[in-house]
DNA sequence: CCAAACTTTCACGTGAACGGCAAGGTTGGG
DNA sequence: CCCAACCTTGCCGTTCACGTGAAAGTTTGG
């Protein structure tokens, strides 16, 4: 049945690179580009090399398509934003690996530190699109100015 | 041939490609291939066939920088946007062209309608990043009440 | 146990968005 | 009128972000 061995009794269901890529709307070539260029690694690789991927690797392929095609930011620019995110996940072992409540403290600020970073590097970004929202709008509004002088003018 | 023997009252000054782009921030090589894939013309040319830009065109220029840097998009994506904005400048002449106020009140509308439509693609696109940004912020409260929870449990 | 379906790495191909150079023509100050 | 500093078109090179096989190994339903 069930035990050979027992093998890591992990709940965690791993996907394959297809399965993965599909779940978040990617291409297996494009996950694994991603791997190339050093954006992500999978949890793990199977008996015979396949890549396995677990819910956390989905949630950074969600975040890394988010930042492409939302924001439009180069795989190099979200390599930057991610570089926090890699230095969370090293101190996510380093959390787990201290019980010391100071070294988990420092740990923790250093996590809501990157957030911070990203939210503001996002935020950057929103307001550059607003400019650009709020200059149409003048645009427009000239147009409606000039709307309305005509048919003040030439009422119908 | 249509003219008058004058040469159009120049009030706007012209610039040359190298000008142009150093003006809105821009290399004369993007420039050149901007017309190549249709995103803009220069005003017009010298005797010599030097291209020459006026303001409008500085104007586009910088809008289409935006739309490039700011909002990430792909030059399709902004061929796509602006292919409203040539409708636009089609019926510039157009508008000039007539006098009939029911036709020039047709352009000013259609002017208004494709100006709606550039903030709507705009505002869609700053949704989404808004959406990254209340993830992130998520994110971030939850390493703040794990930092609430550990001071609670060892206060310093 | 076997074939189908999936995966691996390696390698070359592609479209977008330019960069750079060559071989000329144009402009403008002296 | 001359020449340096622009500009033109043409064309090939490059980087990014993948796509597309090829050849070989792995997993799994029957």
């Amino acid at each position: 049945m069930t035990e050979t061995g027992m093998p890591p009794a992990e709940s965690t269901r791993l996907l394959r690179i297809h399965e993965a890529a599909a779940e978040v709307g990617l291409t297996a070539r494009s996950v694994r580009y991603y791997e190339e260029v050093g954006l992500l690694r999978p949890a793990r690789r199977s008996e015979g090399d396949y890549r396995l991927y677990d819910e956390s690797d989905l949630e950074r392929l969600r975040f890394i398509k988010g930042l492409r095609d939302d924001a439009g930011f180069s795989l190099v620019e979200i390599s930057r934003l991610l570089e926090d995110e890699a230095a969370r996940e090293r101190d996510h072992a380093a959390f787990h690996a201290t019980a010391d409540p100071r070294e988990r403290l420092r740990i923790l600020r250093d996590r809501v530190a990157s957030f911070e970073q990203q939210t503001q590097t996002l935020r950057t970004k929103i307001g550059r699109l607003q400019a650009m929202v709020d200059e149409t709008e003048a645009r427009r509004q000239g147009s409606l100015a000039r709307i309305a002088e005509i048919e003040r003018q030439a009422p119908e």
